[in-house]
DNA sequence: ATTAATTTGTTCGTATGTATC
DNA sequence: TGATACATACGAACAAATTAA
C-alpha cells in the first residue's frame, strides 16, 4: 500500500504546518494539477476563504508566500494569476 | 492484580530524580500510551507547568531532553510534537 | 450614466504559544 | 517569576478599483 506524499485539500489546524502555509502547499499542487489555467485569475481569496474554512488575512498571507517564490502575481482589483513560465514578456 | 512499573503522574520534589527528569519520564510514559496521537501538539508548555506543578523553565528542559533524544520536536509559534518514526520524510 | 456586485488593499482588535531576558 | 517581543490566526470593518447589469 503506497500512500501519496502532498498536500491534502483540508487544513488542519493542529498540525505542526502553520494553516498559510499548508494552503501555499495546496495552491500550488492544483495549480500543477491544471485547474487554474494561464491568464485566468485562480480562485478569489473569498472563494479560498470559504472553501478551506481560512480569515482572508491567511489567505493573504499564503498569497504572499507565491507571490514572493514567483509563482503568482496579484493585479489589483481584478485578481490572482499563475506566473506562465512560458510567456516571458508581461508590457501590458 | 498487578501495578505497573513506571513513572507516577506527580512529581517528587525530594526524591534522587531531578524533576526536570521525572517529567521527561512521565512525557515519555504518556507518549507510549498513546495520550498524545501523532500529528497533533502534546500539552503546551503552560499546560504541563500547571499540571505538574513545576516552572516554565524546568518543563522546557525536561522537552529539550526529549527533544534531543529524537522523541519530540518543537515547532516555533505553533506547539511541541511527537516524532512520527513511520514517517521519514518531512520536507513539506 | 448609475448602480450593485466583485475583488484586492488596509487596518484595527483579540487570542494563543513560543523565544528571550 | 515576570516582562517583553515575535509569529501566527481569526474576525471585522471599511476603502478603492473593476466589472457587469
Amino acid at each position: 500500500m503506497h500512500m501519496e506524499f502532498g498536500p491534502d485539500d483540508t487544513i488542519d489546524h493542529e498540525g505542526p504546518l502553520t494553516p498559510y502555509r499548508q494552503l501555499a502547499a495546496i495552491i500550488r499542487a492544483r495549480l500543477e494539477r491544471g485547474d487554474w489555467p494561464t491568464g485566468r485569475p485562480i480562485a478569489s481569496e473569498t472563494q479560498l476563504t470559504q472553501e478551506y474554512g481560512l480569515a482572508r488575512t491567511t489567505v493573504r498571507r499564503s498569497i504572499k508566500l507565491l507571490v514572493d517564490e514567483g509563482v503568482l502575481f496579484v493585479v489589483p482589483h481584478r485578481g490572482t494569476y499563475p506566473v506562465d513560465s512560458t510567456q516571458w514578456d508581461r508590457e501590458n
